[in-house]
DNA sequence: CCGTAAACGGACCGGCTGGTCCACTTCACC
DNA sequence: GGTGAAGTGGACCAGCCGGTCCGTTTACGG
């Protein structure tokens, strides 16, 4: 036995050194990440994680699956992040709890929404965590919007790019003074709560098709073009 | 001529052909920043122009220079547009349309605003110009709360922000449906009009130095500083 | 036209990056 | 403890990047 599990299924245990420095591995990079942006090099990563860069490669493949491995990680506690506000009894306040945390827990993170944003698409595994998240937090919106507390032509979209919004804004004027954040989570509150609505948003409610459709349509530009002066 | 211009002076005048080459140069990396980001290659940017490297760094000598140059005069448009809209009679569309105009324009631009918060500390000229912003868009605010239009206890810095948000959110989701676009619009014109406010923001109104302060405390690990001039 | 300084462009450079390879070490099972 | 496979790490590589240099071309005043 011994061997005994299939070597065609997954790896089953590794061994514990391994996944120690794995671990030390995905830590070290998402902290790096946050801290310094996407573009820190895998030496460097390496290097803080107290291990050789052949390591850092026979783990992940590639720097982008490392990246891809962490923001699935994120989006995983997110998730569950979103479920516990669903348990809530006030779901207006829940929701609007879990947007505060999110962004400050990303305020200092300049470079996950970017990851997620450059390889969603690229990643079945992220789509597919992608669009439970989206679940999530629709249903939380749901409930809140039954609840009354926030206005009914909004979606989970509209809540999510109001999030991506706040975080990136922040990111980039890095280290604000943290009232500055806490007056934009404000402005948020107000333009989705449900009392004070004037007058009713244009379109309608997004989906998240309504995101991936978009990327597809311009998957195909991006490297091409060459010069033609 | 007459050499007649001093020789310390700045460059009086530009052969033609010069002049011309540097404007191509200008358009040609303002569109592919825009298009493709921050990183495309000075080779691409320049085969683009239909010049030569060299070219291309005889007119900014560095990378860096050459997207400072573009920066500049990106906010001086805005800066303009700022100015037309203070023109207006009705402040508070005139602010509404200003926002809309600038993430419109901003919208395709994945870089712009990157490249503002990069590079703003770094170059005098640019703080210079960004301060003259923020002072058009407060005078703009102002009146636009004196007409009753906005709510009172927000300021230029807590607009920029919100404006800059929008556009990295709609940016990060390449191309997402316009119609997802005016409706994160309409939830900004809905944060900040004055009517339905119900509870006043945390915090007291920023202003700019609350940025600067801010950006300074880590300034120090910037990379620029060498570029004395 | 012509002379010349300005402008040009692309070959070239050093450094840095993500990624590979393989001689060596360590774990885990007997 | 012995043994072999799993794991390790750093030397190494190719390619790309921003930036320099210099022989050639071009605009433009006379």
């Amino acid at each position: 036995m011994e061997h005994n599990s299939h070597p065609m299924e997954e790896r089953r245990t590794m061994r514990a050194d391994a996944e120690r420095n794995r671990r030390r591995l995905l830590d070290a990079a998402t902290q790096m990440f946050c801290e310094r942006g996407l573009d820190v090099g895998v030496g460097e990563i390496a290097q803080q994680a107290g291990v050789g860069r052949g390591t850092l490669f026979r783990n992940f493949p590639s720097k982008e699956h490392l990246i891809a491995a962490i923001v699935v990680e994120r989006m995983r506690e997110s998730i569950a992040r979103g479920r516990e506000a669903l348990e809530s009894s006030d779901a207006g306040e829940a929701l609007f709890d879990l947007i505060e945390q999110s962004v400050g827990r990303q305020q200092t993170d300049r470079a996950l929404f970017d990851a997620i944003a450059e390889t969603w698409l690229a990643n079945d595994e992220i789509r597919e965590i992608h669009s439970q998240l989206i679940g999530v937090l629709d249903a939380l919106v749901q409930k809140a919007q039954d609840a009354g507390a926030v206005r009914t032509d909004i979606s989970a979209v509209d809540v999510l790019m109001l999030i991506k919004g706040v975080c990136e804004a922040v990111a980039s004027f890095q280290h604000v003074n943290h009232d500055v954040v806490l007056r934009q989570l404000d402005l948020v509150r107000s333009a989705i709560s449900a009392s004070g609505v004037q007058r009713p948003l244009r379109g309608s409610p997004p989906s998240l098709e309504d995101l991936e459709q978009a990327k597809a349509t311009q998957g195909a530009a991006a490297p091409a073009q060459a010069a033609t002066a």
